[in-house]
DNA sequence: AGAGTACGATAGACTGTAGCTATCAAGAGG
DNA sequence: CCTCTTGATAGCTACAGTCTATCGTACTCT
C-alpha cells in the first residue's frame, strides 16, 4: 500500500469516474485502474463496484474512506510542518546558558534576537557549564552560551564578545579609593562562587589563586549564585570580581566597581555540536548577540553600561 | 513521500541507529541511508544528525513525528479494517423490504439471521418497492426484499419463499362459512391499500379487478399499511385479501381467514444490483430465509402459522 | 600513538513497478 | 443497429528502490 494509491482511493471516491479522477491525480485512466485493481487484490476486498456508467464506492470502502482520508491528511501535515520547518532560522532551539550570565545578558538580547529571529522560537536553560556541556553531547540542548574554552573537536563555537572582569568593593573599601585595582590586591578578601561555576575558577586564575591559602572567607562561603555574593560585598563581607555584565546590578546594589589593573577578562562563546545542523540559526543568532555587545567591553572597563 | 519511508524514519527515531533501524525494517542498511537522505532532500531539511556513535532526531524531526507516528498508524488502521471488512459475510448490508412483509417476515428471521451470519450488520429499510428499487440502483441500499419480478438486467435475485394470499373476512361475513373463498366472490367488498403497494395491485389482479368498477369501499379508503386495513375488515368494513405471513396478525385481530380457491400467491425474492461485489452475503441471507420459511406455503394455506 | 572496530556513506548492478500509449469490450442511448 | 462512453487490457519504457561490496571517518583500547 502507497500513499498514492490512498490519494486515488479518494479521487475516485470523490468523482465516481476513473477518467476524471485520473485527470484530477494528473495520471493516466490505466494507471488508475491498474493501481486500484492491485490494491484491491492486496486488501483482499473490492473497493468500487464499477458500472457502466461510473464507479460508487462499495460499503466496505465507505468504511475505510475515513481512515485513508486521515492518512492522506496526516501525510499531508507532514509536508506542510516540514515546509515550516525548512527555514533553518525557524523552530525550537534549546540553548543553554551558564548562571553567571543568564540574568544580565538575556534581557539585553532577547528583543534583539526576537526582532531579527522572529521564527526562532529560543528556550533557555540555566545550568553550569558542566551540565550545558552534558545536555549539548546528549542532544538536549542545542547550543550554549559560555565563557570557557571547548574542550573537544565534537564542539564548534564561535566567540560573541570579550567580557572584562571588574573588581567589585565595599564602598568603604580601601581599594576603592583607587581608580583601578591590582588583582593581588583584591585577592585578600575575595569571596568567590561555589564549585562548578566558571566565574570562581576564572576569578581565582585572575587573582593568581589557583591554589591559594584557607582560611579566606570565600572559603566558607558557597554563593551558589551572582546575585548572593553582591549582597555580601554591599554588606562590607568582602570583595568580589564580577563580570562586566553584572555591572549594573552591582551599582543598583550600592556596589563599587573598579577596573582590573591588568584588564582580565573572558570570552564569551557560542558553543553547539558540530553536527548541528542548524547552523545557519546559530550564526545568526551570534550575530545578533555580538552586535548588540558590539561596544560593550570598552564601556565596561570605564564603568558604565 | 512514501508510507515505507515514514516507518524508516519512524524506525531511525526508535533505535537511534541506521543498521538496527534497517535490521528492524526489514532491508539492508544502505537503503535506509539512500531513501532517507532522499526523504530529507525532498522535505528541504534535516531529519537526523548523524554522530559518530549513532543518530538522533533533529528539532524539526522531532515535531514531524508526531505526524509520521498518526500517518503510519492511520495507515495500519486502513490494513486492520480491511482485513476486518474481507469477509463479504461481514459488515453492513442496507437491506430494503417492502412495508406488507417487514412486520411480519423482519421478526422472523432476525434471530436466524443474527445467529447464522454474526458479522453481518443488516440495517433494514422500510419503503414501497418503486422507492426500494431507486435506492438500490443508487446504491444506497445494497439488497431488498421485494415481491415484484424484476424490470431490468442490471438487478439480480434469488426466489426466498412463495408466499400464498389468504382472503381475511369479518366473522359475520357470509364468505366466513366456506371453506375456501372465490377471488370473485372476495373482489365485491374488497378493500385494498393505497397506490405504490404491490400488494394493491396484486390482490386487484388475483381477483379479476384491474380495471374494476368505482364506488365500493376500498376506493374511498386510502390504507396506508396491511394493519390499518386488517383494523378495517375486523371491524366489519369489508374484506381483503392478504399475504400469508401477516395471517397471524390477522387471527389476532379477530379475523377469519380461508384459503384462495385458485391458491393465489406471490415469490417474495431477494434482489440485488448484479454487480455488487458482496454477493456471498446475499446468498447466504436468502438462504436462511428460504431455510426460516420453509414448509411455510403449505401451513400458511392451511390457515396455520 | 597505532591498530582495531563501529557506523554511516557511496558505488554499481539488478529488478520490480508505476507510468504511458494504443486498443479492446461492454453497456447505454438515440 | 450504430455510436458514444467508460473501464479493462496489452506491451513497452523509465525510474526508483534494493542489494552487495567497499570506503571514510571517528572513537576506543592497548
Amino acid at each position: 500500500m502507497n500513499l498514492r494509491d490512498l490519494r486515488y482511493i479518494l479521487a475516485v471516491a470523490e468523482h465516481g469516474h476513473f477518467g476524471r479522477a485520473a485527470e484530477a491525480c494528473g495520471v493516466s485512466q490505466p494507471t488508475l485502474s491498474v493501481q486500484l485493481r492491485k490494491l484491491e487484490q492486496q486488501l483482499g476486498l473490492a473497493l468500487f463496484e464499477r458500472g457502466a456508467r461510473g464507479v460508487a464506492p462499495t460499503p466496505a470502502c465507505e468504511r475505510l474512506l475515513g481512515h485513508v482520508r486521515a492518512t492522506v491528511a496526516e501525510a499531508d501535515a507532514i509536508i506542510a510542518a516540514a515546509r515550516d520547518l525548512r527555514d533553518p532560522l525557524a523552530g525550537r532551539l534549546r540553548l543553554g546558558i551558564i548562571p553567571t550570565l543568564a540574568p544580565y545578558l538575556l534581557p539585553l538580547v532577547f528583543a534583539p534576537l526576537r526582532a531579527a529571529l522572529p521564527a526562532l522560537e529560543i528556550e533557555p536553560w540555566e545550568d553550569q557549564t558542566a551540565s550545558l556541556l552534558r545536555l549539548l553531547r546528549a542532544h538536549d540542548l542545542d547550543a550554549a552560551i559560555l565563557a570557557t574554552e571547548l574542550d573537544g573537536p565534537d564542539l564548534t563555537s564561535l566567540p560573541l564578545f570579550d567580557e572584562p572582569f571588574l573588581a567589585a568593593l565595599p564602598p568603604e573599601h580601601a581599594l576603592a579609593a583607587l581608580p583601578r585595582v591590582a588583582e593581588a590586591d583584591l585577592a585578600r578578601d575575595i569571596l568567590v562562587l561555589a564549585d562548578g561555576h566558571c566565574l570562581r575558577d576564572q576569578a581565582l586564575a585572575a587573582c593568581g589563586q589557583g591554589g591559594r591559602a584557607s582560611g579566606v572567607p570565600g572559603d566558607t562561603l558557597r554563593a551558589a549564585s551572582l546575585s548572593t555574593l553582591l549582597n555580601m560585598v554591599a554588606a562590607g563581607y568582602g570583595t568580589t570580581l564580577i563580570p562586566g555584565l553584572a555591572a549594573g546590578a552591582a551599582q543598583d546594589a550600592g556596589i563599587v566597581l573598579r577596573p582590573l589593573a591588568t584588564q582580565a577578562g573572558r570570552t564569551v562563546r557560542l558553543a553547539w555540536r558540530a553536527r548541528f545542523p542548524r547552523r545557519a540559526a546559530l550564526e545568526a543568532v551570534a550575530q545578533v548577540i555580538t552586535k548588540r555587545l558590539s561596544g560593550f567591553a570598552a564601556g565596561a572597563a570605564a564603568g558604565q553600561i
